[in-house]
This record gives structure tokens, sequence and C-alpha cells, in this order.
DNA sequence: GTCTATAAAGTGATAGAC
DNA sequence: GTCTATCACTTTATAGAC
């Protein structure tokens, strides 16, 4: 809803048009429309929380885990690009509302979570030691990925998208070093 | 204006009352509303790109110069942060609209082009070359400056902000290569 | 509980006096 | 040219019949 007409453009005439329900049912449903966005914003941004934790794929090296992890993101935007249009726009409607800017917070925090999780576990299987901070390198790849996402959402286009993703994954492998080499296994 | 009430708070009444200036001048000096949004966001978008190009530092290593340049925009952001949120709003407003979608997409051709000349100029005065593709590492520059941004208005984190531009600097610089050693100057 | 009808407030835009 | 007064429309929200 909100994905094909935007935060502001989602009257409560259209919900309930949408819904085939006569205007008065919105109000019967919901207190008022502000408190129903109000609402959306938190569940959006932990739902999104929730599908980008899932799209860990911590099997191969590090560059194929950086790739992977950003190419299942990549799809996911590809398949539903105006829901992470809507997204986009959620927080940015956070920010002007005082007592919402924490959502926008928690988004920020949420990215960083899966990123560090993702660094952490594809450090972990392919046995190697990041020669920079890990919380810097799931910064880089926070900001490259919401850049994926706001270029793509502006010029569609795919194969930009896919060198990106080349693109970041080189450099974040470029930063990582084979635990062997500086502390081998016990064993 | 825009960048206190947001695009959708900017209507005719407070511009013209901010103004102090009856309602009816706002369509005197402006043919409606819409139009003069839409013609805002061009000159906004053009003026952006002014401003990051007079940010150009080429005078040190990559690494400095990298950082010099983030941090300029830093300070220009910190300065002038609802200009920036603005800006972000008008090209996601862009998006909404089919006939102002080439905005949003020129705005991101300006990025690109400004991180761009940023990382030629800083190659040719310090003698470098770029061991990955240089429009790659644009494209780098460019979502770590945009999640900056993004990151900052949300937390308003002097400190992380700092930390991200220091590992922009330091993952870019690492990817710079000694010219020298590939092909000494002639002379 | 469900809907029609309407209120109350806000918007962009204009007519028309000065 | 400038401004007051108002139109035409849209919005959220509610009163009140069924």
């Amino acid at each position: 809803m909100i994905d094909r007409a935007g935060v502001h453009g989602a009257t409560t005439r259209l919900i309930t048009a949408e819904a085939g329900m006569p205007l008065a049912s919105f109000h019967y449903a919901f207190r008022s429309r502000d408190e129903t966005v109000r609402e959306l914003v938190g569940f959006v941004v932990a739902d999104e929380q929730r599908i980008s934790l899932e799209a860990l794929d911590p099997t191969a090296d590090i560059r194929s885990a950086v790739r992977a992890g950003m190419q299942a993101y990549f799809e996911m935007l590809r398949a539903h690009p105006s829901r992470e249009q809507a997204l986009h726009e959620l927080v940015q409607y956070s920010l002007r509302i005082p007592e919402l800017q924490h959502r926008a917070r928690a988004q920020s925090a949420s990215y960083f979570h899966t990123a560090r999780v993702l660094l952490e576990r594809a450090a972990e299987n392919t046995e190697v030691e990041w020669s920079l901070p890990i919380e810097q390198l799931a910064r880089i790849l926070i900001a490259v990925t919401d850049w994926l996402t706001v270029a793509w959402l502006a010029d569609r286009d795919d194969e930009a998208a896919h060198t990106l993703i080349e693109c970041a994954a080189d450099t974040i492998g470029a930063l990582a070093m084979s635990r062997r080499a500086l502390a081998p296994r016990s064993s």
C-alpha cells in the first residue's frame, strides 16, 4: 500500500477503498492515521531486520560470502523494489517526527548488527582474520548496500549494481588475512 | 524552508507567511506550487554538485585527500543538516514523480562524477595508480559518503562519523599503488 | 458492528477590490 | 502590482441511522 502510493499518498480513503471497505471502517479498526503510520514504521523496520539476517550465507570464502550476502539482498530488492523504497521513506519520515527518531537509529543499528554477524561468521568459517577492526568493515558493507539500494532505485541499472557488489566483495575480501599465517591452528 | 518543514510541510501558506507576504503573492511570483517544487529539485541538486566539487583538496596523499574531502563534506553536513536532509527528501520525492526521475538519476551521476574527479586528481598529484578501476572506487566513496549522511542524520554521532571517514580513507588508500614502482617518471 | 453522511480543518488556486 | 476574501477540493475523523 505505502509501497505503491508512498507515505503521504496512503490516505485513509485510498487504504479503505483498496480494501473494499467504507471509509469509517478505518477509524473503527484503527485509532488514527498518524498513530497507524507510526506503528507501521516500527513493524516494517523490525521485519527488515529479520529478512536481512535470513539472507546470511556463511559457507564460502570472504569474498564469496560478501558477494552472496549482497546478491541475496539485491534479489530481494529487485523482487520488491517498492517495498525497499517505502522503507527508506518511512525512515526519512521518522526523522521528521521527534518521537520516531529512535526508530531511524534502530534501523541503523539493525543494519550494523546484520553486517557484523555476516562478517564474523564468514571469518569463522574460512579461518581468516581482519586487517582492520570488524566494526569498520561492517560500516563499509552497510554503506555500500544502502547505496546499492538508493542508486538502483534511481537508475534500475542491474549491471551497475552487480559491478558495485563485485567491487565491495573485492574491497572487503582484500582486507581479510589468512589466520593460518598468523596463528596456526593447534593440532 | 523545505529544510525545516520537509517537502510536504512546505505549504504555500507557510512559505508566504514566513516571507511576510500574503498568500496570493505566491501565485503571482510562481505559476504553481508543484511546478516550483519541481524546479527546486533541479536547482538544489545542481548546487549540491557545485559544493561537492569545491570541497576537493588534491594536495596530499590519497589517504589524506579522501579524508580531507569527506571531512569537508561532513563539516558542511554538520553546518546544514536540514539542508542535506531536505536534499534526500527531494530525491526521494523525485522517485515518486515519473517526470522527475531523471533528476534522481542526475543526482547519482553528479555524485559519481565528483568522486571520480577527486580520486583522479588525488592520484595525479601523488603519483599513484589504482589497483582497481577508478570507477569502482568512486562508487565505494559515494556509497560511504551517502551512508555517512544517512547515519549521522539518524544518530548525530560525530565520533562514529569520523570513524567511518577514517575507515573509508584507509580502505581506499590501501588500494592505491605507487606509480614509481610501476613506471618511473621520465627524467 | 457496519455504513452513509457530514463535520472540521487544511490545501492550492483565483476573483476582484484597491 | 498587491492583498483580502473566497472557492473548490481533499484530508482525517465522527455522528448517527441501520
